[in-house]
DNA sequence: CTTGACTCTATACCATGGTACAAGGTGTAC
DNA sequence: GTACACCTTGTACCATGGTATAGAGTCAAG
């Protein structure tokens, strides 16, 4: 598979692709005689996988490493997960704050549904005063 | 309270909290007779409500939006209503994800910890095909 | 053996979310 | 009344995550 074909498969650019092996998110391709970039299958799961992660709200840089926790894997193994660990701590801090922000929002939702004695918007006052300040 | 301490006080540069007025996240402030903008105890608290926002994957843009949500609570009910449900449902869809993604992950710390017939990680394979894929 | 679709590299450009700097005005403490 | 910290606007610059364009080569069909 050439890299256009990646790229419709997964859903981008083709130049998209190559600034991901660039900044090392996929690993260097193997090339054709004439210079073409040849995918496998399985890349395009991979390229899936980044959108998806960015989606998410991790950066690049962080989706290199996650996808390198993966690629570690044959070698240190308690290294690996450690990393593995602080990633999933950081993922699970998401989680919870989102699920306040969600709770805050479906409260709105019933307050302005019930629409009695309502006048400021829990939103801010449930989201302004962090807990999981995120500032690692 | 000037534009500094309210810097201070949320943690950010005070060009930041220019950006954030010039951008419509923060109301035009007051302004002394100097001409220097005056700010309330309670701009801390929308401003730190901002970062923890970002810090959860909205733009800035979205954070507006969701800042215009409480604002508008005043005007039409129904209409904000609709908007904070689409929301609701961004933000629980991020929470599928992430909560997908923190399952397979430690999936992978106890497959790497018990390490026994291990080979492929399981990350990749369980987030590569995508359940939510949040293409909108 | 040319045409058209594709690929290559390199470089430039774009949007987002800031940050920094310049040139000037303000406020207060001495 | 003059330092000095702080404020003002405006403009320039930075990083991230791309996208576009130029100029050249490749491949497959007709």
């Amino acid at each position: 598979m050439r890299i256009g074909e990646l790229a419709t498969r997964a859903g981008v650019n083709p130049q998209t692709l190559r600034y991901y092996e660039r900044r090392g998110l996929l690993s260097v391709a193997r090339r054709a005689a004439s210079g073409f970039r040849e995918y496998e299958a399985s890349a395009a799961r991979q390229v899936r996988f980044i959108r998806r992660a960015q989606d998410l709200g991790f950066t690049l840089e962080e989706i290199r490493d996650l996808l390198g926790l993966w690629a570690a894997s044959k070698t240190s193994c308690s290294a690996v997960e450690r990393r593995a660990r602080t990633t999933l701590g950081r993922i699970d801090g998401k989680i919870a704050d989102l699920r306040q922000m969600s709770d805050a929002l479906s409260q709105y939702v019933s307050a302005c549904k019930s629409r009695s004695a309502m006048q400021e918007c829990p939103l801010l006052e449930e989201l302004g005063e962090s807990t999981h300040a995120t500032d690692d």
